[in-house]
DNA sequence: GATGAATGAGTATTCATTCAT
DNA sequence: TATGAATGAATACTCATTCAT
């Protein structure tokens, strides 16, 4: 009988979301336990019956949404300078993922636990691209004085910086604009 | 008898500069006032004398070093790709600042007051530097077909996209590395 | 198992009964949320948890006094004239009631929602009046002529405004003067 | 030479003037020295030089109303009972007097010295009126059995409780109702 | 596991008053 | 006398977390 464990998954899973939604909207620190127990419908007891902490929510809610809205490159059967254009032209739809990880830099900046924690699902994630892009630089024959782990910070460098600028409101280009910048340089990449 | 005034104004400075210093080290949210005005042998009194908020406090830190720490492109009689080549090169002189501006980001977040004085200060600065990346792609014949615009957007995004990351713990690329990866992207943008 | 709604109860009863005589011995103003937790041996985290302000607290103090202090007339089967004359002259048995109505005064001026709070039960109570001394007007054979709710208020004015001058320790009248002034007024109302 | 005097007079009676609209605007407890600073274009400062305190305004400024709002009956030649009628009728304008008396209850209640001091001024008033009322007991032939102290006490206390009820922004008679009131209670004291 | 009352340290901010200039 | 910067104690209220039931 799996059922009570399913119920806790369930249960969990619906904490992360709720967390998320909360964190996106008012900004981790401004979002109480209770808050969240009240959105939830649970009690504050629950909440800790499945999350050591509030920080450890925060950390959740991140692991979760990286892996959803972030898919890797070239997953589509597309090459790198093609993915890379098209992550860039639809980059509004991860508005909320963005703030997300902006909560999570400042938070993680505080609080030693969530430094660690963060750094070691994302660097574990980095990894797993590092690997994936230099397949690419291979597979693709990419000019191998290009430093594919650079690429990579670059990419992931520039979303984030979005997410700052968007939590000041600062105007962005149009996504027509902002997916051809991100095809000239690819193309300067990866060779023409 | 300027002296008052004089004093008044070194006294602002000094405030800015703790503040900076503590925001840097311990996150915005971690530092109290009575924190910054142990710091200073100020009262707290004589801090609000100064700043209406905390929020203000951290406000005129992020403009104070918005100014002093990253200076406009080709003021050294550089070209663009050189400039921020080298930019890039010395990316790690710029921690703090980048550090400053993530908390700016959580707090804009947060409160609605901080938000619209950041994108005041900052919206102010990005239009100054549009201009002077117009008269860049004229000057030195880049493309029209680049949106200069948002290279600029691009090239912002990236130093705060570093300083996300930086509070992740997580490990950037070296220098040089980093330099390198300037200069083939602007190659590019610029028409080698 | 009513047993801790019955605990609830009476910690917020014993609550109400401190903040009462703290209220009235040193003023609304002049008492803090602390020294009501010293008082009563809880924490402020606990008085918040019953109630949502300090306003709060003096208005149910409030409440609670002017159940218990202040009887309807004619009670006790005397006729008004009489009630009212044993009212008078017993008027110093109500100061501290007296004194908590000026700090519930002083604190409604200031704090919009007080000021709804006490108007909504005090009017309410009030209504209740009226309608009695209708009654009384008839059952009595009261001259018609006669403003019973205008009576009303002129009741409660005047006990009430006894409290503003005892705030000034301004000497008032003997008991026994005060019921016979009470007595000849309502003489002259009731008719003989 | 008395410029220098007269300056400092009128410097003092704005002063009182401006405190007195905060006081009964705002209430005494929300009004600091620094918005009667800026009301009055002074400085704190100069406020300090004409007062010892906050609360001697208070003070001040019930005292200079208490003279201005409330005149002695029987000054316009009419009778002592067509007097108060006239009095009652007409409480409304008296509604800022009673609001700055309220305040100036509860501050008395919090504040030792405001207490006497506020004692000392009414008290002494009172013993003017009491003399007024002995000399009216005998020129209008009004019962000597009436305790004419315990009359103006209840004259007294009834307009302050109005003052409370006001701030409670509990309804009050028609001043036509309530002076007929007055009228006929008043009748039954001097003898119809 | 769940509950939700209790904990109690912690925070930003205010304000009457003073005093060097 | 006037100034207004500085004082620094004081306050209401919040909130992550715990734990007896």
């Amino acid at each position: 009988m799996t059922a009570p464990l399913e119920k806790t998954r369930a249960t969990r899973a619906a904490l992360v979301e709720s967390a998320t939604a909360l964190f996106v909207e008012k900004g981790y620190g401004a979002v109480s336990v209770r808050d969240l127990a009240r959105r939830t419908q649970m009690t504050s007891g629950a909440i800790y019956g499945q999350f050591r902490n509030k920080a450890d929510l925060l950390v959740a809610a991140i692991v979760e949404h990286i892996s959803l809205d972030l898919e890797q490159p070239s997953r589509q059967g597309s090459d790198f300078r093609t993915a890379i254009t098209r992550q860039w032209r639809t980059y509004r739809s991860r508005a909320g993922m963005r703030a997300l990880l902006v909560e999570g830099a400042a938070a993680a900046r505080v609080d030693e636990e969530v430094r660690s924690q963060l750094n070691e699902v994302l660097s574990a994630r980095i990894a797993d691209w590092k690997r994936i892009y230099h397949d690419i630089q291979e597979q693709e024959g990419i000019d191998p004085d290009v430093d594919m782990d650079a690429v990579l910070i670059m990419l992931w460098a520039t979303e984030l910086g979005l997410g700052v600028l968007e939590s000041w409101d600062v105007e962005l280009p149009k996504p027509g604009v902002w997916g051809q910048l991100a095809d000239r340089i690819l193309a300067s990449l990866v060779g023409q």
